[in-house]
Parts: structure tokens; C-alpha cells; sequence
DNA sequence: ACAGAACTCGAGGCAACCCTCGACTTAGCC
DNA sequence: GGCTAAGTCGAGGGTTGCCTCGAGTTCTGT
């Protein structure tokens, strides 16, 4: 049912604005769990008018994540262009935990699941598509050992999650060790 | 200044008693973060003795865990007669990471600090300390990387950490990856 | 300029967890 | 058995965060 509501009113679409904006930099700065009185109180909105335009926090992370989430496509793509497949695979990790560390909100969003956001979602799927790739690929050419799967990447993914979160500057010394593991023998 | 306090009176003893193991129990189960409540409830004392015996979570865990890290010596002695030093390194990382797997309050305890428990961070010290000898040992046969450090292996353990609360069942497989990629070049 | 729909506000109820304190109970010594 | 220090109890106050709802305000079409 696609109910193709009527426009905001002005000041309402202000007010919307302005929550996302708080939203947006408070997620990236203090996590996906900040409490939402905070990002009231920074979009100098009530309370009330917050839950009027999202009514669960899943609401604000539908409508802040997948566009920030298109960057993965963008690495997903600039990887595949790259020849060399090792070089791209480990290049891509490289790009995807940078993005990471840079917005807490996003290192939360791709270390949890968040069943209510089914466009996030999408977005992570979109973005396993292409790792999928670069690993078939990897493997095809003999540098990735050959049992390498997404279910892994997953799995690394929460890893460098905590990682990131605790010792923000060692994350990549982390992942270039991990990463020499993955070797074909 | 070190007072010799009188026994306790029979009846606190024991739930004290009830105290402790309710309390080992529950944060086995469910980390440390469990609620107070809770554990009073489980050893069938109130709250308000609880916080008679134990009057901080923190004592709590000096109470319990300095113990169980005593498995920590176990493990480390036990590598330390393994003649080949990288199975012996190895063979500790999977003894370390399997207790931690065990005991979701162990687990909590090793991927954070807990700065008024002394006798806690003085067990993980020791751990550390044999871990450091195992890391040496294995740099000088010429097996791992040079540039590997204890640092290293705390960054580790709190990744371990979170791998094991998301995926118990790949904790091993997502180890032996890393520990691949550790071998000297 | 007015009516009414749309929107905003924030006090306040709910829940989880923390911790305290004074009234009651009991173990243990005489 | 009785006294008293030691121990137990749990109601209740504090905090933080979630969410609602009815009264008040403002936008907008006519």
C-alpha cells in the first residue's frame, strides 16, 4: 500500500530536517544507542515531536544509513575495477573498516542486525554482492585460500567492529595481520 | 593496614556462600553486567544483604575470578614444556580463547578493565607475563613475526571477546586465520 | 481574517537498575 | 534463658531512558 502522503507542512519539514541532522551526527559521533531525548535536545525539538516523525530509533537509522550505506557500493566498485585480485580484495577491506572508524553509528549499524530497517538491510546485502565477488575471484585466481566465504567476512566484520571501537588506532595493524592469514597456502 | 576482621557469624557465612556461587553462576551465564537483583534473588538472600557482603560488582568479581584466571598459569606452564615453540604459542591461544568461550563472566572480564578489582589485574598480569615468554620464544626460533607483542595479543583477546558472544560456533575457525597470518614471512 | 487541520510541547507514567537505611531477627556468649 | 552485637530485610528514593497523550499553538487554504 503505497500511500503516497500529502506534503509536510513547512515547519514540520523543518523540524524533520533538523532531527535527521541531529541524528545523523550524534549516531557518528556517540553510537546507534544514544538516547533519542539527546537528539531531541540538539534538533531543539520536544521530545514529542521526535517520536511524531520517527516513531523507533529503527526509523531514524532507515532514513540516515542506506544513502551513507552507498559507499559501499562505490569501494565495492572502484575494487572491481582494480586487476589484480589479491590487491582488490585487500584493498576493499581496507576502504570498508576505514568507513568504519570514521562514524561509530555506521561500525554499529554493520555489527548488529536491525530487523525494522529492511532498506539497511538491503543496503549490507547489496554490499555482500560485491565482496562475494571479489572473494570468488580472489579464490578463482589461487590467492585467497579457497574456503574464504561472506559467512566469514561476517564474522571479521563484528571482529574489527569491537576493534575499532576499543583501539581505534590499531584496527589496521589488526586486519593486516588477519588479512596475511587469508593467503592461499 | 591489614585487619585481621573476626569471623563472620555462622548464618552470614553461609550467605556469603550462596552469594558467591549465585554470583559465579549468573555472570557465567550471562556476563558480568547481570543485575544485582538477580543474583540476590538466585541465592535467595535480599538485596540488601547483598550489598552487606559484596557492596560493589567489583568485589564481587575479586571474590570469584582471580581463581578461575588461575587456569591462566595452568595453560601458560602448559605450553611452556611444549618443545616446538610455535605449537606451543598456538596450542595457548586456543587454551586461552576455549576458557574464555566457557565463561561469559570470564569472557566479560578479560575485554575490559576493571580497575578496582587489583587482584584480577594482577592474574591477567601473570597471564601476560607467560604469554610474553611464549611470544619471545617463538620470535627467536624465527617461527613469528618479529614484530609481534603482547599488545597485540590484548587487542586480540578483546576481539575474541566480541567473536565469541556473536558466534560462538566460529570463534576457532576465525582464530586459526588470524594466528595464520602470524607466521613468520 | 478565520476555521480547522496539522503540528508542537512537555509533564508524567512506566520500567529497569542502583543503592540506603532503620526496623526487625538471630546467633552465640554469659 | 537473656542480652547484645551482628546480621537480615525490603520498602523506597534516585537515576536514566522510553514512550504517550491531551492541551495549546501555528500554518495554510479559502
Amino acid at each position: 500500500m503505497v500511500t503516497a502522503s500529502r506534503p509536510l507542512r513547512a515547519d514540520a519539514a523543518r523540524n524533520r530536517e533538523k532531527l535527521l541532522a541531529a541524528a545523523a551526527e550524534l549516531f557518528a559521533e556517540r553510537g546507534l544507542d544514544v538516547p533519542l531525548e539527546h537528539i531531541a535536545r540538539r534538533a531543539e525539538v520536544s521530545i514529542g515531536t521526535l517520536y511524531k516523525h520517527f516513531p523507533t530509533r529503527e526509523d531514524f537509522a532507515s532514513a540516515i544509513f542506506p544513502e551513507r550505506l552507498g559507499a559501499l557500493d562505490v569501494i565495492g566498485e572502484k575494487a572491481l575495477t582494480d586487476p589484480d585480485p589479491w590487491h582488490a580484495f585487500a584493498g576493499y577491506l581496507d576502504d570498508l573498516y576505514a568507513l568504519q572508524a570514521e562514524d561509530r553509528g555506521l561500525n554499529d549499524v554493520l555489527a548488529r542486525d536491525l530487523p525494522n530497517a529492511p532498506e539497511v538491510v538491503s543496503a549490507c546485502h547489496r554490499g555482500a554482492g560485491h565482496a562475494e565477488t571479489l572473494i570468488t575471484r580472489a579464490v578463482e585466481a589461487g590467492v585467497l585460500r579457497a574456503d574464504y566465504s561472506v559467512a566469514d567476512l561476517a564474522t571479521l566484520t563484528r571482529a574489527m567492529a569491537q576493534v575499532i571501537r576499543d583501539s581505534p588506532g590499531e584496527w589496521r595493524r589488526f586486519l593486516s595481520i588477519y588479512v596475511e592469514g587469508l593467503r592461499a597456502t
